[in-house]
DNA sequence: GCTTGTGTGCGCGTTTATGCGCGTTAGATT
DNA sequence: AATCTAACGCGCATAAACGCGCACACAAGC
């Protein structure tokens, strides 16, 4: 088995459960225990997954809870999110300008998108340009200043450059959605950012699992009405209703 | 068998499978080991498959090791860029605004660049920036189109990003170096960004072993008189004596 | 017929991946 | 808070994989 081999399948694993050991990843690859913690240790440099004592967690399990022991494992409706992005992906049209939010959700949704010549992306996020343009498509990086716990770009620059595109669709991820608070996020230099690039997309979508519903963040970066929700799961009831909520 | 077929079948091969090793293909194909190599090293230029270590994988699944192997690439003249870095790194000074072009000879430049807290470091190269970021450093990146095979930004965005920017000092690599053609690289677009760039920075450094003396590639992005070449080793007589060349 | 260029195989020194041992550290238990 | 146990990181050894230079074979062109 190629060492490549072995790390897509420990991010599948990872994926798919949510978190795992590093005991389980070992006996199910036929390696030892230095091998995988290796591996972990690559992987979490990528940002694929994110290495935690005993193991390795999904990106956004580490990002929302910062609590970073193994004992808790859930699973995170994973096949949930494989749909969400999914049915997003198959919403970026031919000939058209599209505009990727930072953010774990839409680092997955790169995987789905369609390898249209005639199509642009663009991004706040180094990590989702270099997996844009490594995936060969045509990949714009917004200027500004890095954040090194998210690789995304932020401060002037980033929204100067905003203000001369006009996309045809976005999607952005969201820590809070609530019909009152609208869409939220922790960072206030972020929430800027996806504020003005969501004033100049025509479609604009949120992807997330439905987690999310009623949570509340320190910094709103739209009204709820703003943007389409696509999403999967156990969404509540008074969300699902809504005529600006898709569930997968 | 016709070479151009083997490489056909290679790729149907990897996509069919999804990865295969070396000895593998060698076996089916009736070749060596050296004959896959370089046949890998081939598609992989192409960008038909990913040649990882071990053998070859298809583009989809390659994301992992490639992002980084990519960047950590050292080549032979180890010494002579250490020294040629530590004496452009000592360069910087408190309070500054410093431009860091793309390239692997920058890239080592990162390693040896002060912690200053006042000091603001600005590049074209997702890459660099990273590197920036990591190690505790204000990174700014220009915005642009992004390059898969440099990771560099280029476009009419990262020239209207430069335009806004005057630096203190700046430290660029260079394919060529020559008195009469200057400075050339191979690339139209990332000559623009050099070019662009230089012209807003008070004190321009070029920084760059003793081989690129007297080559010169396709496109020139400045006269030799424009920047100070900071290089060590065999540097021809002709170079060495002029007061713009500091040899380390 | 001779030269030139390209593709292939082989040998060899170098790099990389893996497993193992050991001292250290982080969580868990009491 | 003290203690215990499992996980961890690091260094080292080994084996596989790698890249490079060289030699040879074969084809094309002068």
């Amino acid at each position: 088995m190629l060492a490549e081999d072995r790390l897509n399948t420990i991010v599948s694993m990872v994926q798919q459960a949510g978190s795992v050991t590093v005991p389980e990843l070992a006996d199910a690859l036929g390696v030892t225990a230095s091998t995988i913690r290796r591996d972990l240790q690559t992987l979490d440099r990528a940002h694929r997954i994110a290495k935690v004592h005993g193991g390795a967690t999904s990106l956004e399990r580490a990002h929302v809870t910062r609590d970073l022991t193994i004992s808790e494992r859930s699973d995170l409706h994973n096949d949930d999110k494989e749909r969400i992005c999914a049915r997003a992906a198959a919403l970026v049209e031919p000939e058209s300008f599209v505009y990727i939010d930072s953010g774990s959700t839409t680092l997955r949704l790169i995987e789905h998108l369609p390898h249209l010549e005639s199509v642009t992306y663009v991004t706040d996020s180094v990590l989702h340009a270099q997996h844009l343009a490594v995936r060969g498509m045509r990949a714009v990086v917004l200027g500004g200043e890095l954040k090194p716990e998210t690789e995304a770009l932020v401060g002037p620059d980033a929204l100067a450059t905003l203000d001369r595109y006009n996309f045809n669709c976005g999607f952005w991820g969201s820590n809070g959605i609530a019909a009152e608070q609208g869409f939220t996020t922790p960072d206030i230099e972020e929430a800027q950012v996806k504020r003005i690039s969501m004033r100049h997309t025509a479609k604009r979508f949120v992807i997330s699992d439905a987690s999310k519903f009623g949570m509340v963040a320190p910094v709103k970066f739209a009204d709820f009405r703003d943007a389409t929700v696509i999403t999967a799961g156990e969404v509540p009831a008074k969300y699902r209703a809504m005529d600006n909520v898709i569930t997968v």
